[in-house]
DNA sequence: CCAAAAGTAGACCGACTTGTCTACACGCAA
DNA sequence: TTGCGTGTAGACAAGTCGGTCTACTTTTGG
């Protein structure tokens, strides 16, 4: 494998088990194999290193989610296979992503809270992403054609509810079993829909 | 004020605004203007500093809500309350709690991912509390009143929200100002009500 | 085939970390 | 007065941090 990966690989691992500032460059090192000379050969710094780290969680990620939501073609669809993802994820079933450690870039951002930090801002970024997709997916919907305030709207609370979820998965230890309930999830996205496509969206899902 | 008060806020702001790890003891030392000595009289170690950090701030945000719900009666009042205050929050406008950094507990678990060490325990206590505090609020009401199931999930769905909300206004900078609509919110809550009752909820609020 | 590039191993630097310890000052109570 | 508790000021220990550098080896491409 490319060293360069390689060395992302080994970091990201460390650093999202363990947190940032309490893994150290000799650390990464002794884990990958690699010479602290070829280290500071691919990454001018350990600074540059975490963005690397970041940009490929970010890849990662969104590329996992993507995949999971890909066959959604109704709104509730979309919110059921989201929390359902996420349930897995936490469950450490998700291999792509790990063993679960909340979410890389709410972590990271804790340890760097000055927000015009290159860090800070990669972590904001991963989440405009994510709430981008996640509106994507909303407005390509026939429920959500052309309505695409409402589309906003509905990803901006499901996107609030994935980071809740994520966050009382990693601090108390137990997930949300709520958001997998079919019936509660479909008064929420109900809402979000006009009147008269509410009862499509019911007979297809 | 008492030294070891003094420490303790000193420590607390300090470790809220910049993270536990990029603040070093001798930052507390110098801003608190205390000797080294007098800091580990009172404090055996850096750790057991946090864990009094932590909670002094339990109380006070715990406190501070408490306070924001005294006069909720319904339901909707109550989640119409919490998303009220952490908006005002997150705007900087509770003095008590400082300069809005999302939430000390959560930032401070990324920190320490063990999840049996005593700091990542009192941080996912803390968690406990408050949706302990949201679960009692909603019993109290007359919607709820013997029907803890009901209450416990509404808490639970609140709970998950605020964590997402703090947490987005963390990261990316942006609150949801969709918690705030009262059309909405009167749906998410109206969701946990017993039917003969919703009027009841209706007419009050 | 040979030079350049990229790798390894690890000593070393200065700055920083938590935590201990000495030396000294002040106030209070017996 | 004496002695104790609590404070200050800061040197110091022992270790870690990110990062640089030398010396040597391996890989690779023209």
């Amino acid at each position: 494998m490319d060293k360069r990966t390689h060395i992302i690989n080994t970091a990201l691992t460390a650093f999202y088990q363990k947190g940032i500032h309490a893994v150290g460059i000799n650390e990464i090192l002794k884990e990958s194999g690699v010479a602290k000379k070829t280290l500071y050969n691919h990454f001018v710094s350990k600074d540059e290193l975490i963005c690397a780290c970041l940009e490929a969680r970010d890849k990662r990620f969104n590329h996992w989610l993507n995949d999971r939501l890909k066959n959604c073609d109704t709104p509730f669809e979309i919110a059921s296979a989201l929390f359902g993802s996420l349930s897995i994820w936490i469950d450490n079933k998700a291999i792509e992503l790990g063993d679960f450690n909340g979410c890389f870039f709410i972590n990271t951002a804790a340890e760097f809270p000055h927000s015009d930090h290159p860090i800070a801002i990669l972590c904001s970024a991963h989440k405009k992403a994510v709430l981008q997709l996640l509106f994507d997916k909303l407005s390509q919907t026939t429920q959500f054609k052309s309505k695409s305030e409402k589309a906003k709207q509905l990803a901006q609370l499901l996107m609030t509810l994935k980071e809740g979820m994520i966050c009382q998965a990693r601090v108390m230890h137990s997930s949300n079993q709520l958001l997998q309930d079919p019936l509660l999830l479909r008064q929420l996205v109900q809402s979000y829909i006009p009147k008269p496509l509410q009862d499509a969206d019911f007979s297809v899902s």
